[in-house]
RNA sequence: GGGGGUGCGCCGGAGUUGGAGAGCCGGGCCAGACUGUAAAUCUGGUGUCUCUGACUGAAUAGGUUCGAGUCCUAUCACCCCCA
């Protein structure tokens, strides 16, 4: 199976990432497995950019919309998830993309985690609300006891990571830190990684245009039917949080608008620090699809040297 | 035209009874971190320079004072009231 290419795009949202993907996959007649953590949900849709459904129907997606809101997902569940499908489209293609906005997912399936145990929700759940109760500085605390030698490495002051380290430290017993590897997992494919860019400028004129797009689109409806479960994890999204703002009477809809076109240019400037920190990624903008091309061709045929020439999947 | 008020940071707010501001809070912006919440969460920076230090700075120009963002005068801009 090492003759298979996993053709890697990531890039900020707005980018162009889904078009090109799907330009590319038809192109290479093969399909596409999205990277995105909000896409993964069959409530949220307009919001998140989903890939319509003529675009679903020119090239088969998969992991979009395929799980609910009210469960648990997280990057671990997809790369697993990931991988089954990867092996699937593997037997039927010698070129699949994985593609989205998720550079977290996206790291987990190429690179994979270290080997850690399912930690059950209730202890996350139980340590979240102890530090909405005794605060940051307990938290740490109690990690002095569980794992003082994670504690040198963490930032103490972000509860996420503390809360995640005291999960795994007192659900198995073990300091956190003891998992911690940090080696990357060999896969049974070749990785292209190509990263998306744009100038700064350009990027957020197009977020701002997109955000339009998706109120005229009637994101306003769905987002409303979605208001009574703001609670939810997946809904502490860009977009979603300003219009239940909105719905609330603590934005006007201008504002609100205006507040997610702020929202989801930040978001795109953590998406841009991340993969400008991942190593060695391709980038192009996304209107050099020739250029991609070369280069995915270049490193189709140089895989496995030897093995022939490549073949035309059949749909 | 007459009277009153306000004026410092990219923006909003707070505050200074004449006694140390490169300076409080929030936002923005820039930069960064991130191995299971990742569209989440968190960190730093944000007058200028020859940058471990120095310089300039409270609308503008003067004045009073040991000392002015604070008091006085003029000018400018904006707001309110009367014509």
């Amino acid at each position: 199976m090492s003759n298979k290419l996993l053709v890697v795009i990531g890039g900020p949202t707005g980018v162009g990432k889904t078009d090109l993907a799907i330009q590319l996959a038809a192109h290479y007649h093969t399909e596409i497995i999205s990277a995105d953590s909000r896409q993964i949900y069959k409530e949220l849709n307009i919001g998140v950019g989903r890939p319509s459904l003529a675009q679903l129907d020119a090239v088969p997606h998969h992991l979009v919309g395929h799980t609910t809101i009210f469960g648990h997902y997280t990057a671990g569940h997809f790369a697993d998830d990931a991988l089954n499908i990867l092996e699937k489209l593997f037997s039927l293609h010698d070129i699949v993309f994985l593609t989205g906005g998720t550079g977290l997912y996206v790291k987990a399936v190429i690179e994979g985690f270290d080997e850690m145990p399912d930690i059950p929700i209730e202890i996350n759940e139980r340590w979240t609300t102890y530090w909405k109760e005794n605060g940051t500085e307990a938290l740490v605390a109690n990690l002095q006891k569980l794992d003082p030698d994670y504690l040198e490495i963490v930032d103490k002051s972000n509860p996420i990571r503390l809360i995640r380290a005291l999960a795994v430290s007192e659900a198995t017993g073990k300091p956190y830190s003891s998992f911690r590897k940090g080696k990357q997992t060999e896969r049974p494919f070749q990785i292209l990684p190509i990263v998306l860019d744009l100038p700064r400028e350009e990027l957020f004129k197009r977020i701002d245009q997109r955000v339009l797009n998706m109120i005229t689109s009637g994101w306003e409806e769905e987002a409303r039917s979605l208001h009574p479960l703001k609670h939810l994890k997946a809904l502490q999204t860009v977009g979603y949080k300003e219009l239940f703002e909105y719905f609330e009477g603590i934005l006007t809809l201008p504002q609100a608008i205006a507040a997610i076109q702020q929202s989801t240019r930040r978001y795109a400037k953590r998406q841009i620090t991340w993969w400008r920190h991942q190593g060695s990624w391709h980038s192009f903008s996304p209107d050099h699809d020739k250029s991609i091309v070369d280069i995915i061709d270049f490193h189709f045929n140089a895989r496995g040297k030897g093995q022939g020439a490549r073949s035309k999947d059949e749909p």
